[in-house]
DNA sequence: GGTCACATGTAAAGTGTTACATGATTCC
DNA sequence: GGAATCATGTAACACTTTACATGTGACC
């Protein structure tokens, strides 16, 4: 039984306890969608195949009049998860669009780094203060691993952060013409 | 003219100087692969609608029997990858597939959790040391804007080691009980 | 009455990986 | 002779995004 990844997160996200579609796309937001994010396109029609292959079970569970279906996992989704948990991670994928302009720019084109660069910092701060905000709620959890891995965002972004600060000096100040004084 | 991400690698990779699919292919593996990376499946495709549409060209340039195509920048081509190089990035997007497994993982699960850790820092030191060792051949490139991208995988990944030590610090000793002596 | 959050879904288009197939050349 | 590298490509599938469509409930 091999996972989609977009199944891997439901299951894991309807182990932690049952949830309509809606409520795993929130969860997702607030948690894992900064190394791994799923759209309702992706969610929904994953929830069908895996209601189909007997990995959850759906019910309705209305709120008025408004309709909505809980889902569960079964023992059979049970398994399936922890088997995939258990196997070896996939190394980690990137998409860096700033980084790719930034490799092509040549230096004649210098000024529309220092703008790209400006943008980056903007995306990186709002992501960091996004990951901020969360972390009080992060460190109220029992569990600690949820806290853990929202510490490698942190992480990760601040070392960020640092590089596009070494990056915007580079990029202002010519290089020096080796000249002491 | 919208580019998909296939075709700004291979169009920036074209500007720095005419190439074939191969060697496109080869150029990306060892200078964007950690942050934008491309398959032999969408270069060649890619290859064929960019010369379609007017932004390569492409000639024969065989190696003794050996097939070959050099593609070309056109004029188009430049103007179109100098928009795109001109527009804001898009913000980064990542895919950790560790992390997701660690994020689940229960406080019971621990020793999984402590050999994914482990294979995540297999593979962070592997990517690690091929970033370093094209480090002294991007040094020696005059424009610099490629050192310094460089300079970034090699920041995100320290700090991922870093964080993978107090990862492990924290899976095996179990929270200190609060007893200060 | 309008806007926003709740809630579910589909269709189409676009992107991407994998496996396969083919053949030449170089190096041991 | 065999393995690795050079070189190009296709086909099938898997995955994702985006836009659209629909309707309820809460709040101002």
């Amino acid at each position: 039984m091999k996972l989609s990844g977009t199944a891997s997160v439901i299951l894991g996200m309807l182990r932690i306890k049952p949830m309509s579609g809606y409520e795993i796309k929130q969860a997702v937001d607030e948690s894992t969608a900064f190394f791994w994010a799923a759209s309702y396109g992706q969610i929904y029609p994953e929830l069908r195949r895996l209601e189909r292959a007997g990995l959850v079970q759906g019910e309705p569970a209305p709120r008025g009049a408004r309709r909505r279906n809980l889902y569960t996992l079964t023992a059979e989704g049970h398994e399936v998860l922890e088997a995939w948990l258990g196997e070896p991670p996939a190394p980690p994928e990137l998409r860096f669009e700033g980084l790719l302009k930034l490799f092509f720019l040549r230096a004649d084109e210098r000024e529309v780094a220092q703008r790209h660069l400006h943008t980056m910092k903007d995306q990186n701060v709002a992501a960091l203060e996004r990951l901020r905000e969360i972390e009080p709620r992060a460190r109220a959890l029992p569990d600690g691993s949820q806290l853990l891995v929202l510490r490698a965002g942190i992480t990760a972004l601040e070392a960020t952060e640092q590089w596009l600060e070494h990056a915007e000096d580079r990029l202002t100040k010519p290089p020096p013409q080796r000249k002491p004084r």
